[in-house]
DNA sequence: TCTTCAACGAGACGCTTAGTACCGTAGATC
DNA sequence: GATCTACGGTACTAAGCGTCTCGTTGAAGA
């Protein structure tokens, strides 16, 4: 056991708190490390001791769904057409809200800067094990599908599209999510 | 005609190209304002009297084609797939350049701040007017195609995939975009 | 119990950049 | 030739980054 006081969990989920409230309040560019301290009740320096980067804090806050309490799995019914399809519904229409929009954007655009953070946005969209190019490769297998892209271009084709929402603010149509995948699957929607 | 002396047309110029010199050599996010003028051996007021912000400046090189000097239009041949397919391959082919990748990249994350950097961002790459959105309804009216999506949702489908290839750094593997592009069209690949 | 040691809140510091203000100069209009 | 505006250059304020150093607090070891 290492000598001397423990990281304050206090502290740490302060931080964590800081970052979603002013990123809500302020947008994600206008947030500092000094307003994060400040918001916190917290030293800039223990801020600095855990964490090298802004990045690195809204990954951790990500992690721990700080930033986003909802997650997004994708179901397991078997069909792979009604599972994938409803997941894309509900993201979709969580993007549809222009403030969830626009922090996926800003997200989108820390990812650049940090494949971390990448990893953490796709684990909270579901899009990150089991990916839906194993779901896809599943069905194939399964020979309820033969699509005829690859699984991984499937998943890409998707998750483009999420993006693209994402950062053009198109409002979703419901119902529209089950004829994207149908389409892309490879199979005439219901 | 308004009396003093006249924007200069080699300062402008040498500002547009600072930029794209100093991205190119440093990465966008450490191009900073006072290191283009210094490059460019211009005042630094004479950069805030035109442009409002950095992006603003990106914008302008983007548009005059300083930033990225190949363009990417769309053939119009009549034959929707293989016109579409064959520049959906020279943007495939393009972003397997690292180099180009990382630029895409950064001009995407200012893209989020910067609508007309997206904007100028779709012109470059061809998918502005006319877009692949109405060169498939085109192909629809025409009775060559009934494919099951719409022409903006394969555009959507289309810039996303370019966009997620452009952050994931994947290979490109030639003749993928035909594939793609007859998969989403709904037509047999030849 | 008492010593040791690391994390803590707080804040001073040097550094870099943003953006503004002002200079004297050059060039274009009246 | 008088006037006006953009120019290159420089000084300036404001703000944030990241480092460093206080005195304090609290947990582990003797």
């Amino acid at each position: 056991m290492p000598r001397g006081a423990a990281r304050s969990e206090a502290s740490r989920t302060a931080i964590l708190t800081a970052i979603a409230t002013l990123i809500d309040r302020m947008g994600f560019d206008n947030v500092t490390i000094e307003a994060i301290a400040t918001e916190a009740g917290v030293g800039k320096q223990t801020i600095y001791r855990w964490y090298p980067s802004k990045n690195a804090i809204v990954a951790e806050a990500l992690a721990e769904g700080t930033l986003v309490p909802e997650s997004f799995p994708v179901p397991e019914t078997g069909d792979a057409l009604a599972d994938i399809s409803a997941w894309l519904e509900r993201v979709l229409a969580f993007l549809g809200d222009e403030t969830h929009a626009a922090l996926l954007g800003s997200l989108l655009s820390a990812s650049i800067d940090s494949p971390e953070i990448g990893l953490r946005v796709a684990e909270r969209l579901g899009m990150a094990s089991p990916t839906v190019a194993e779901r896809v490769q599943q069905a194939r297998d399964a020979g309820q599908l033969r699509p005829a892209l690859t699984g991984e271009q499937i998943d890409q084709l998707i998750f483009g599209l999420v993006v693209m929402r994402a950062l053009g603010r198109a409002p979703y149509v419901p119902g529209e999510a089950h004829r994207l995948v149908a389409a892309l699957l490879g199979v005439a929607p219901d």
